[in-house]
DNA sequence: GGATGATGTCGAAGCGCTTCGATTGCTCGC
DNA sequence: GCGAGCAATCGAAGCGCTTCGACATCATCC
């Protein structure tokens, strides 16, 4: 194994200008530092990570935890810990793949042993047991969602907001005039109020701006509940012609609700979705669709941690802006 | 932060002492023992791990490779992950995480850094080019699937003969009595031969012993293809009343052109499948299938990497026992 | 033209751990 | 009753790196 002394005796310096030459830290000459690399590729020398954790007191490895937990959307994790990779390594640092079983043991753990020197947590519950601890960590932490009290804590997610807004503003330039939000099972609220609620925000800011008429229906995560609110809806609403569905489970019964009560998607009912786009395509009428943006998220996670190790101050709550994934379940509204 | 000179202290003993009763490489005095456990539980003493792999030569971290590329089934390479992890943490060790993208410098990065002292690749391909580097490497490592030449290293997969072998029996067992193959398109057999050829092999032998008519027909991932494929079937095999189907891609389109052409599944036609669960499942007719075990194939990647770790033998190949899960899709052969 | 800064480099200390003798008491066996 | 042998512990060296202070060199400025 080729060490920097070996570097150092190859080019002709101390290993102490080995190592201000890589880190840059103190002015090397033009001259050296050429020849440092030189030599460097030459030897194909690559500095032990533990002695620079050691030495350095920083292992450049961020700790990325998963949710294990059913209900979780596989692909959209792993397309975040694909992109979470791929950031982090374009500043030089790799990732620790956790699991939420882990718990904050695990978390302390990874933290006290140096092994990591920032963390990214994924699904955070309204009230995670961990929060307190990655408030007085000393590391550096990123939550992918936000939780009731996020105060200290820095949170990426989202916009859910505006993708309310979104949706039915969509609506609107397609003509409907009454809408509604068939929402999250009421698990859900439970678990994570803030963004479910901020949807249904969202969704009544933007209908009451452009004059719509508009209602909200939370609904269970059952074909049979679909079937209610379907029905519901089409009695309190009669004249409804666009529908904006926060909830996955329920999105396929409820289509299929809508046409056995007579309504086609999307010539008599527009509907458009906040889900995953794999969701929202493999329905029988694909549907136009605002998904968490994956990638976005995890490379924005990354970029905020780095920017929290070189102890800049960085935003506590980062809400990403939605994107429109127009398919065939939406239409103008038909003339009548 | 807590280090190994703060424990002796405590517990009255020199550094050396407490590595010894923690590592357990010296015999130390059982009343010794428990004052330095005391000792570490009560001032929350966690191990530098880059000190730990400076001096001990061991990261204990295992490289997880996982895929990239399109077409690469989510869930399962979820499962599997995650199945990595957790096995790996019960023997102590975490988990790096690496994509397929940083290629063999990523892989002799991690390496020669020390980050990690052993590794796990998934999605081999028959000729990787990372091959001649897992071989010539000073540390272990396990591959997910077989490629073209796999002497020298270990590898593990599902036991694709046997899983070919399985599902002809079922069907025989139903009371089949004319069977047929839809193999993999063309390019799998370019990428991964051996695995599509071990089902053919697999099911051919099955087929022989059972004194089944059989057929073997590879299908393009196309629903124009599996159409004539299944026009072909029924012209070449009038009686055919069993298909496996090992291609996901077109399991869809070929229940669909088979009911086209009149046949009902299962009343007329048996279906098993070689495929993920999700995609079995998801179908209008669930089909009976064998999938990848995903997390028995990641905990048993880890404990393979153990073991030479230790320095003990294993074997260099690996092939685990098919498991049949019974669906809507197959039904005893109805008299005619 | 000698004090003043940069600039570039070096040597040595030290990060926290493991591990290799060496040492100290013991218990045995004869 | 004394050396052999073993169990338990200690001290010190060293893993490969970063970083701090020191030092040498050279241009700069009244």
């Amino acid at each position: 194994m080729v060490k920097i002394t070996d570097v150092a005796r190859h080019a002709g310096v101390s290993p102490s200008t080995v190592s201000y030459a890589l880190s840059g830290k103190r002015p090397i000459s033009e001259e050296t530092r050429r020849r440092v690399e030189e030599s460097v590729r030459l030897l194909g020398y690559h500095p032990h990570a533990g002695a620079r954790a050691l030495a350095g007191r920083r292992s450049d490895v961020l700790a990325l935890v998963v949710p294990l937990r059913a209900g979780i959307d596989v692909p959209v994790v792993m397309r975040f810990a694909v992109s979470v990779v791929t950031t982090a390594r374009r500043y030089g640092h790799d990732v620790l793949l956790l699991t939420q079983e882990e718990g904050e043991e695990g978390l302390r753990r990874v933290v006290d042993t140096g092994l990591v020197d920032a963390l990214i947590v994924m699904d955070v519950q309204l009230h995670d047991p961990r929060l307190p601890l990655l408030r007085h960590l000393d590391r550096p932490s990123v939550l992918i969602g936000f939780p009731a009290d996020s105060d200290g804590l820095t949170c990426v997610d989202l916009d859910f907001k505006a993708a309310g807004e979104a949706c039915v503003e969509h609506l609107a330039r397609l003509g409907h005039r009454v809408v509604a939000l068939v929402g999250s099972p009421p698990e859900v609220y439970v678990r994570r109020t803030a963004f479910a609620q901020r949807v249904v925000q969202g969704f009544t800011a933007a209908a009451d701006r452009n004059r719509l008429s508009s209602a909200v229906h939370p609904c269970e995560a059952s074909p049979v509940a679909a079937r209610a609110v379907a029905e519901q809806l089409l009695r309190e609403q009669p004249a409804l012609t666009g529908v904006v569905i926060h909830n996955e489970a329920v999105l396929e019964p409820l289509i299929d609700a809508f046409e056995e009560l007579g309504l086609r998607v999307p010539t008599d009912l527009s509907i458009t979705a906040i889900c995953p786009d794999e969701v929202a395509e493999s329905l029988r009428v694909p549907v136009t669709s605002i998904a968490l943006p994956s990638s976005e998220v995890g490379s924005q996670a990354v970029e905020l941690l780095m920017r929290k190790l070189d102890g800049k101050a960085v935003p506590e709550a980062t809400l990403l802006p939605p994107t429109m994934t127009q398919r065939a379940g939406t239409a103008r509204r038909t003339a009548e």
